[in-house]
DNA sequence: TCTGGGGTCCTAGGACCC
DNA sequence: TCTGGGGTCCTAGGACCC
């Protein structure tokens, strides 16, 4: 069996932990730049305030209700994660950690007639050691266990958040009264699609035959979305380190900027920011892209996807040194720059990932790489320790009118000596 | 006036090889 | 009038997730 553990309005919980005022209080979160909503309160839900909706549209609606709202704080919320999945590494052998508020977790090692109190114990520890609610799923399948977790959380107050699925019946139960567009694996296109041919529920699609799902649904995944569905095991838990692809740093501007030297140092700090996540993961790139979006790009018709210019470099040998991913970054910069446009987002890519300690040694680089490595791991630490920027290349520039927007922003409580929360 | 920022996996199709 | 049968690698793009 499996669990799926997922933290109940994560960045708002993290906010009021330093807010009890704010307990029983409706809050909102909004995402970088201010623009969207990206997490809700149940309080916020009940006075109709829309998931991913532009923060602009609900102001009026979140004024009417005085509800409380934070730009995102990810030194905060990055912190109470990690608290989360330490409390949940020490209650099972495997920890996946899915999202910065999820984890999958191995429960084989329980015998059936114990899930239900596993899965409280679960919840009433992680709540104790670290003050955020969690509700838990638990299944045959990671699908199953998803599906479990919707309705623990769909029904707070008769599942206690909790939710087992063990018997065919519960499992077929669960099935019948979920919709086919909130089952995990059916986006917005699949889900249409699927009503189109008359399948509405969970429990319909499960029915379906493998090569119907490899047909209509994608291919391999749809084959493995519809044995997982019937409580065949079919996306295993994933092994705790796993290394990343592709890293990727992308942000949109407060506002727009038509200067070079500012895109050049957005495009330097990016980079800065992927080097870390890149030596984090002890890999080195081999190619880095940059590409900026203009101003005058009509977001409404493609808002994520929209037309951009793009370039990319690839490097003579692979690197994980940030001063030698700023100056390719930069020159793509000047490249792709025209004189005269707006622009309102840039982003930096570092792909062909290979592993640090397979580089080829060269002996006559040898003595600067190894300087630089030193260097690297000290800006590094430091940086870590204070979970920010402290140290930054000159690069990255100190005008900053680039800058994202962050009105609402509350302090680092638990990472900053001079935020700390004080009891008085 | 104002709508985020990451990621993954998979497929199709083209280029090329024997 | 006729035109094999495999492979591999790469890229673009679609679909999904949080």
């Amino acid at each position: 069996m499996k669990a799926i553990v997922d933290c109940n309005s994560f960045y708002c919980s993290c906010e009021r932990l330093f807010r009890p005022d704010l307990r029983n209080h409706p809050v909102v979160v909004l995402s970088n730049n201010d623009g969207c909503i990206v997490s809700r309160s149940d309080e916020a839900k009940a006075f109709g305030v829309q998931m991913a909706g532009p923060y602009f549209l609900a102001r009026p609606l979140i004024q009417k209700h005085n509800i409380a709202v934070f730009s995102s704080n990810y030194n905060l919320y990055g912190d109470i994660s990690w608290r989360v999945m330490e409390t949940l590494r020490t209650l099972s052998p495997i920890v996946e950690v899915y999202s910065v508020d999820e984890a999958f977790l191995d429960l084989t090692h329980i015998p059936a007639n114990e899930l239900e109190q596993a899965a409280l114990h679960i919840r009433e520890t992680v709540e104790q050691w670290t003050g955020i609610s969690v509700s838990v799923g638990v299944a045959p399948t990671k699908t199953l266990a998803k599906l479990a977790n919707y309705h623990a959380k769909k029904h707070k107050v008769q599942t206690n958040c909790i939710k087992v699925l063990a018997s065919s019946q519960q499992i077929e139960e669960a099935l019948r009264t979920t919709r086919i567009g909130n089952v995990w694996g059916v986006g917005r296109a699949f889900a249409s699609k699927l009503l189109n041919q008359g399948i509405t529920s969970a429990l319909e699609l499960s029915n379906m035959t493998e090569e119907w799902a490899h047909r209509h649904m994608g291919g391999v995944t749809g084959i493995r979305l519809v044995r997982e569905l019937k409580g065949i095991p079919s996306i295993q838990l994933e092994e705790p380190l796993k290394t990343k692809k592709m890293i990727a740093t992308t942000r949109m501007f407060g506002e727009p900027v038509s200067d070079i030297n500012s895109v050049r140092e957005a495009v330097a700090t990016y980079t800065t920011r992927a080097a870390e996540k890149l030596r984090r993961q002890h890999s080195a790139a081999s190619i880095i892209s940059v590409f900026i979006v203009s101003k005058d790009q009509d977001h409404l018709i493609d808002f994520h996807h929209g037309p951009s210019i793009s370039s990319h470099t690839t490097l003579p040998v692979p690197t994980a040194i940030t001063q030698e991913l700023i100056k390719p970054a930069v020159s793509l910069v000047d490249q792709l720059f025209k004189r005269g446009t707006a622009y309102k987002k840039a982003g930096v890519m570092l792909s062909g990932l290979v592993p640090q300690d397979s580089l080829q040694g060269n002996l006559f680089t040898a003595q600067t790489k190894n300087s630089n490595r030193q260097l690297m791991d000290i800006v590094d630490n430091v940086n870590f320790s204070m979970r920010d920027d402290v140290l930054k290349f000159g690069a990255v520039g100190t005008t900053r009118n680039w800058k994202m927007r962050q009105e609402l922003h509350s302090a680092r409580f638990t990472t900053r000596w001079g935020e700390l929360y004080e009891v008085s």
